[in-house]
DNA sequence: CTGGATCCCTCACGATACTG
DNA sequence: CAGTATCGTGAGGGATCCAG
């Protein structure tokens, strides 16, 4: 453990001292979308310097949250993945990128979007219960990035790249958290020019439900 | 901002940023328990030093997170609480104690555990489905803590200090993580003497119940 | 007494370079 | 590709001091 203990005998403290050091939660939530390479994560997360996600790493897997595989053949090459006590952290992942991304406002200059940022925000602002009986595919193109979100009857499938027949594409920058968020209507979206769709622009409606992000609450 | 951005457009990424400091996630699970001022907080986290309380305090109050008050008459005194952007937080708070506390084994040494992060801890391991239709109250004494729990009809509320008249007095140290976790069974516990009750023991079966440390997922 | 501010020291973090 | 080595900086830790 890098950080010295907070001395307390506590859930929280337990857990702050296994995935609270800097970067460690980025790093589970980009493992969370799927098990990676140690060059896979660095792109993911193009600041952090190498020891320190060399390090991270280590200690993630001593505390029981990540494995490392080293597969013999072909090349020899490590791959990292969440164990299952790792993955129990999703929800805890998911529920705090929502609440930061209530408050979130436009990009700071330099700030990137990645793939699995993305897709893992998706999935925090997916309600179930608004997708309900709902059968939809979206296609997102936010800047360089590309993925997809299949929406069948209350589940969600987030997928990297295009998707051919998706039954909207969407084309935005940050202004698709402002419409999720509920800060500008679909309507005023089109309108202005912030997104650009290509089939029923109907469908904005129901993303907007589908996939949202709650107010900051005022009490 | 005290550590450098992560440079990512991202809920995670900026909840990190708010509350991913050491420390910050600590205060804020004592301040969910209830306002407290300065010196308030300084006992119940024993080791973090003045300062950087004082820097948390700040960051958080920035963040929006934590909103401070000066109550003018008496004393001059200084009242800090959560916001209810902040109070938000106390879902992902118990959920990420209940995840640490699942790995949490003996206390390391010189570990010690405060009323509020008993508080929280029973909250998180609460589990409302099994306390339907029920009405029952606890005292908890563990070590020189005493708090009691009353439960009714799928509702907790936890109190400092003794309760006259509860159900049960449960008397126990770091065995009571392990009954709730079902490592050791009420039976097994009462005979070998990890516990001791003051009045009728089956009300240590529900307990177990209507508390409970979920085990490490196996899959 | 509360609510901090200040000082100093150390180590974790961050940037860069380099290697099996 | 998957890291390790090196080194500077600044945040965290601990003790002390100070104002209201």
């Amino acid at each position: 453990m890098t950080g010295r203990s907070y001395g307390q005998f506590c859930g929280l403290s337990r857990a702050m001292e296994s995935v609270g050091e800097r970067w460690a939660l980025l790093i589970v939530r980009d493992l969370l979308v799927r098990p990676k390479r140690f060059t896979d994560l660095r792109r993911g997360l193009p600041r952090i310097p190498t020891n320190i996600l060399s390090a991270r790493l280590k200690e993630l897997e001593l505390a029981g949250v990540v494995h490392r595989t080293v597969l013999p053949r072909p090349a020899a090459s490590v791959v990292y993945e969440l164990t299952p006590y790792g993955r129990a952290l999703e929800d805890v992942v998911l529920r705090l990128g929502l609440w930061g991304a209530m408050a979130m406002g436009a990009p700071e200059p330099g700030e990137i979007a990645t793939i699995d940022s993305v897709t893992m925000a998706l999935r925090s602002t997916f309600r179930p219960e608004a997708a309900a009986g709902l059968s939809v595919s979206y296609e997102f193109r936010l800047g360089d990035i590309v993925l997809s979100a299949v929406i069948d009857d209350g589940t969600l499938n987030v997928l990297p790249g295009p998707l051919p027949g998706a039954d909207l594409v969407v084309e935005a920058g940050h202004e698709l958290r402002a419409l999720m968020a509920g800060e500008v209507t679909p309507a005023e979206a089109v309108e202005k020019g912030m997104v650009t769709l290509t089939g029923d622009p109907a469908g904005l409606d129901r993303l907007v439900e589908v996939f949202h992000i709650p107010p900051i609450p005022s009490t």
